[in-house]
DNA sequence: CGATGCGTTGATAACTTTCAAATTTAGTGG
DNA sequence: CCACTAAATTTGAAAGTTATCAACGCATCG
């Protein structure tokens, strides 16, 4: 199953700090999202989140939508058996926070000390209503979003190791480091990610490596061997 | 694993009917994307396709949005291994064929004989530019679609017995029978939607039956006998 | 150094798939 | 309309995969 995390310790207290907001300083991502990007940063905040703060819980009215800066956030949803099903990972240059409702369906919390900008929701709606670029931006958001859930329900019918090599042929594309990957997020978050136990994804990092397809010098950093056995992996 | 179907057989030669188009005589669905069905209604022209005809493959050019007048559609994609995932199925009154690159990542057949309303989507995008309702309406229709695909995928990261669960009650939601659910659809559709297999689903439904929750006088007929039992499986 | 959290490894159990066959249903030709 | 063949569904037994339970190693931090 997922998790069992009665954490939520050394939470946070967010800390706000206004002006000077430079550009995102990581990895631009790919997209026709840009326009959307720029109005954010003019018109949010930011805010600090210490590790394993919640940034907005689930079922919280959903008035924002943030942009990470620095860090790593995971977005999650407790099931009713007090599992934990992980969304998604957003790392610098990532959106998310994304509704369409009033409320937001899954939680968020800092997997690092993370800083992100905060756009007030309805700024960006009205921005939206008078701009076509910013409502095209949003819209391509979404669609993308929608891409990526796609990807993952594909990829959450294979088996575990299809689902592990996926994962770190994700974690690489994403990452700006080539073949080798910090990976900013536990085993249980990544077990929880991708619907495995944490057992079960560390015995195939292990076999992985034993296949010669990956190095896992540490545990938080992965180096990818073979691309080729992954992606026949992933199928 | 998924399925094995070279059937692709008594395929349709899709026989174009033009003017007269009424409304969905179907169930209406819930939402903000009714500007959007009126305009397709205007613009678009029916289709028929026989039981099996491909109504369009992936990676074929996306030209046209569908919205099902009568019986039942599947999407589905081929992995590499051969085995086959569905994406879903929509009934009367369901929109599919919504993409967002110029071509389909899924393919779409008819599960029974079908008629589909067809839209250009080029037309329809011209009328986004000029129409806020019709952008919006699009915009409502792929947040639907974002927000089956998470569901989805909290779906899949759970038990047989609670994907089947669930997908019943999908059903028995999006049918218009209470509690009698007349599908459309095989049990290799069902497997390939839900990432089981046949078999499974098949025990399982029986093991459902057994427990009292579900009655299943024929293969396509289930009733739900016990709608809390079943909604405790699905979390 | 003794906690404590995280990750790995081992043994066993549970669940799902695979392979095979029986049974039922649907479709077709006479 | 009936008989017959093909397709779909169900059921059984065995194999494979992943989860669960438990122990151990390793690092970090007071």
């Amino acid at each position: 199953m997922l998790t069992q995390p009665p954490l939520r310790s050394d939470a946070a207290r967010p800390a706000i700090s206004h002006p000077p907001i430079s550009p995102s300083p990581v990895a631009p991502r790919h997209d026709a999202s840009e326009p959307l990007t720029q109005q954010m940063t003019l018109m949010g905040a930011t805010m600090s989140f210490a590790r394993n703060a919640e940034i907005f819980g689930e079922n919280e009215p959903a008035d924002y939508l943030y942009k990470v800066i620095s860090g790593a956030v995971r977005t999650y949803k407790i099931l009713s058996d007090g599992r934990r099903q992980v969304g998604g990972f957003y790392l610098p240059g990532d959106i998310f926070g994304l509704e369409f409702a009033g409320e937001h369906t899954l939680a968020a919390e800092a997997i690092t000390n993370v800083k992100v900008l905060v756009i007030k929701r309805s700024a960006l709606a009205a921005l939206a209503d008078r701009d076509a670029g910013t409502a095209r931006g949003l819209y391509a958001l979404t669609a993308r979003e929608l891409q990526r859930a796609q990807a993952r329900i594909i990829l959450l019918v294979k088996s575990a190791q299809e689902r592990v090599a996926s994962f770190l042929l994700e974690m690489a594309e994403r990452g700006a480091g080539g073949n080798a990957i910090e990976l900013q997020m536990s085993r249980q978050d990544i077990a929880d990610y991708l619907g495995l136990t944490i057992e079960t994804v560390s015995r195939t990092l292990t076999s992985l490596e034993t296949a010669a397809a990956i190095d896992v010098p540490t545990s938080r950093r992965i180096v990818l061997r073979n691309r080729g056995a992954l992606s026949r992996l992933n199928g």
